[in-house]
DNA sequence: ATATACTTGACCAAATCACTCGGGTTTAAG
DNA sequence: CTTAAACCCGAGTGATTTGGTCAAGTATAT
């Protein structure tokens, strides 16, 4: 069963994304800084959200990340997916050989499971996730933490280090 | 994330004690032997189910494992529990102390997708599980492999090794 | 020009997994 | 009362995965 640190980051840097893409591309560092991830970890994670065309990158200053299509149309299953192969609770990968190339005893059991979570993960879109009372609550006390101000200065002084 | 082979060992070796309890102790050795899992492995995980009263063990010869409870009493969660700790997919723990002592953006999600795990997998009992036409299916195959006759041979060839 | 920002690949330490090994101890059968 | 079946237990271990770092780029806005 997989879903570690890579899948979670992903959907957090993404939210993140979403809650501060108003005005213009975000840069990693700053993700990196407001959510508290490694800069060169998140590099990784975006190389894959790029190729699966999740989000669009553009270059230079003022460059960074945004979204290449509609937020309710994303949702965290895709996400995992695309930076932490599938989610799945079988033994065989779902291929159903797990006892001398034929099913074992519990082979229903992890795949039903497996259809459980990725039925919950599928329903739930970025949009959803943007929408969320406490996930505003998050954010609002992330802003606090980090004005709008002081963000840049901080950005500056950690991209320097 | 954790949800490894570890749960689905106990939860397929105590399905196969309870698709084969009916003659009294099922020794290790055959349920081994049967899943064609590694016997000091089941061992391992044996020794934390009895401690959770999950089973009851008879030391000797046609000694084994049987259950000390109800098989309709016994969920699937707490078997995996027994052996596997917590299934959580949080990143802290559930401590919600994700981000700098504070909740992160998406602690609230995996929080629901463990609670959605958590409560799928608790409404699955053993007894549930042995009712099931797949399972049946499965278990009548494996004793067609193993026929009751030559199992104890294959067992103490197995054994001698 | 040059600094900013994305892009890529190689590498790595620590942790975890899925066991094995080597010894026990208990107890029913012969 | 001996033997062997079966449980009991802790230490160790190779392979894999995790969660990153580092170094060296390339593209582009200013």
């Amino acid at each position: 069963m997989r879903l570690t640190t890579k899948g979670r980051y992903a959907v957090t840097a993404l939210l993140d994304l979403a809650l501060h893409s108003e005005s213009g591309p975000v840069s990693l560092a700053e993700i990196a800084k407001r959510q508290e991830l490694s800069l060169s970890y998140l590099e990784q994670l975006f190389v894959k959200l790029r190729r699966n065309k999740l989000v669009a990158s553009s270059r230079g200053p003022g460059g960074g990340y945004s979204f290449d299509r509609d937020l309710a149309t994303v949702s965290v299953a895709e996400i995992i997916q695309a930076v932490d192969e599938v989610v799945d609770a079988t033994n065989c990968s779902g291929k159903s050989d797990c006892h001398e190339g034929q099913t074992c005893l519990t082979h229903h059991l992890w795949d039903d499971l497996t259809r459980q979570i990725h039925n919950f993960l599928d329903g739930i879109s970025l949009a959803d996730l943007v929408q969320r009372k406490e996930i505003q609550a998050v954010s609002a006390r992330q802003r606090h933490a980090f004005s709008e101000a002081n963000l840049e200065q901080v950005v500056r002084i950690a991209v320097r280090d």
